[in-house]
DNA sequence: CGCCGGCCATGCGCGCCCTGCAGGGCAGCC
DNA sequence: GGCTGCCCTGCAGGGCGCGCATGGCCGGCG
């Protein structure tokens, strides 16, 4: 029980430092970690004076690892890579061996998203888990988790808000801003925000009565009015209407590159969003389920979720693991 | 390049869950790591969450880890062993291999106890270190600390207090209560704290101006009067003058465990006090000397300094590793 | 069988620390 | 020589972990 007792020791750090060698740039590996560069290079400062040497040498065009940094980064990794085996063996152990398929739900456009990148996130993580995938509306999944019947639910607070409910715990994933599909060749395709009111008077498709809802009061906002003429009874019904020119629509984010190829989003300028949450049950939560809610902030973070920057209430930014997947890096 | 990442992995929480194993009680593992049983209480918690799997069997009469945490418990002290290999590699591999000695200061009564026991934890964990001590005053060390002749500085701000200075680090290690030093058997000798308006009237010994003028200051503030009528040369000569019935004495609570067999040592109600801190130069630390600082916490810690109980204005607490001691287990 | 003592869980406030933001300095590169 | 990209740092905000106090629970003991 030797016990270095070496002051905070957050494997956090040690993991941006190994992201930090492996790219030999703060900026990048701040990117990567969906952090500001300044928040990598307190970490980085702070690992130097806990440890009293310095670990990189700044260069004007990156960083380059000292040779202790060199040193510390291959134990780093060791320590890291141990660590994993920890939380795995824990999970592994968790049940008796033998761990009850993770269900999971979640709503169709991100069901079709950024809940099958995490989860095999998961399994990359973890070994083979099995699991199960239930698409259903936000309200539904809220039930099915308050009741216990789901491990977790990715759902958005969409027109009818989400229920309070004391056995759900909330976690917020990020604010999918809504998109406009075009035609490609529409003379507004491009990739700089579009104002809703250059596309006043167009003819909009719709396959769904809440999406509507948000159109309509999205372009109220803005003074023009959104003719919702045209009725589809799915996406790819949607879609098909716009790449035949018949109409424009407006789809979640995070479908963007789930499009066919005739087509293309614009965003929009201060675009109509819905706030995306993962909720688990309070009581008995699977094992796995805090693994995956990781997973979930990241890929949500990378597939194009924004982080809260609703200036109104701004939801939990979720914890200092994945921290609400911060503003890009400061230079974008 | 796994990465699991999941969640804060803070590895001080994984040494509390071990060591909480190896006790087989919060409360216990609470006293040992000199924190408050709700806060180990909520850190096991917290990782039972973040795992998602409970780690311990809560018992009336304490803890015992289910199959899970015995699982997590081996591969987190491999995790906890391999950091603190990572930790070392890059102390030894900072200076190119030759690590100069450690130059530590402090003053007579904190080189008596405290220091050395702190450094002795440094050896163990860092492997065969040179080291000097330097014992000075407070104010002839600070001066040193921040020419960089000194790499940590133990001092107190006792009567002129502590200057300011940019060039060095300060970091709070406790608060050195001041006991009553008597003959044993004396009518007054017992384990209550006593009043000083009890020994009003006696006579008292100093070797010290700046602990006799502590001594006046306190004296004054109940009201009494303390008159020093014997002077003495140093610490024995006036341990001396106490344990032959000349006189008592005032000293300083951390050299409790040091003095001599036929005295012993009262505490004293709202006793004077000297806070106790750590210096560091800013330029070029030395690199134990974060680890000496983390040493010389607990040290402080298990020697006796009080955490900063001071209701006026309690100085920094001391980062979270060893968080300031926190005021014994509340069971006391 | 009832009282008691020890142990753990939890609501409440406070304070630290980390983070994001914005501005500045420095070194290559065209 | 200006420019661009990269890193560092003062400032302010907010999360959360901690200490404190209380409550519930169980086992032991008279």
């Amino acid at each position: 029980m030797a016990g270095a007792h070496t002051g905070a020791m957050d494997l956090v750090v040690w993991r941006t430092f190994v992201t930090v060698c492996r790219l030999g740039s703060l900026s990048a590996a701040a990117a990567e970690l969906h952090h500001t560069q300044s928040a990598v290079s307190r970490q980085i400062a702070g690992l130097e004076r806990q440890l009293g040497v310095p670990l990189v040498e700044r260069h004007a065009r990156g960083v380059r690892p000292t040779p202790a940094g060199e040193a510390f980064r291959r134990h780093a990794q060791a320590t890291l890579a141990e660590a994993d085996r920890a939380v795995r063996a824990a999970r592994e152990a968790g049940d008796g061996g033998a761990v009850r398929p993770l269900a999971v739900g979640a709503t169709p456009s991100l069901a079709a998203q950024i809940v099958p990148a995490a989860v095999r996130g998961v399994l990359e993580a973890a070994g083979p888990v099995r699991w199960s995938l239930l698409p259903a509306l936000s309200g539904q999944l809220h039930a099915r988790v308050a009741a216990g019947d789901l491990d977790v639910g990715v759902v958005t607070d969409a027109p009818p808000g989400l229920p309070q409910d004391a056995r759900v715990e909330r976690r917020f994933l990020g604010l999918d801003e809504m998109v406009v599909v075009l035609p490609v060749g529409h003379p507004l395709a491009g990739p700089g925000p579009l104002p809703i009111a250059a596309l006043a008077g167009r003819t909009w498709a719709e396959d769904n009565e809440g999406s509507a809802a948000l159109l309509r009061r999205h372009a109220a906002r803005a003074g023009v009015t959104a003719r919702v003429d045209l009725a589809a009874a799915d996406l790819p019904g949607k879609l098909a209407l716009v790449a035949t020119g018949h109409a424009v629509a407006l789809v979640p984010g995070v479908l963007r590159a789930a499009l066919r190829a005739d087509v293309t989003a614009v965003p929009l300028v201060d675009p109509p969003s819905r706030g995306v949450y993962a909720i688990t049950p309070r009581r008995e939560p699977h094992p796995y389920a805090a693994l995956l809610l990781d997973r979930l902030a990241a890929c949500a973070a990378e597939g194009g979720l924004a982080p809260a920057a609703g200036r109104p209430a701004g939801p939990l930014p979720a914890p200092r693991a994945a921290p609400a997947a911060g503003a890009r890096a400061q230079t974008a």
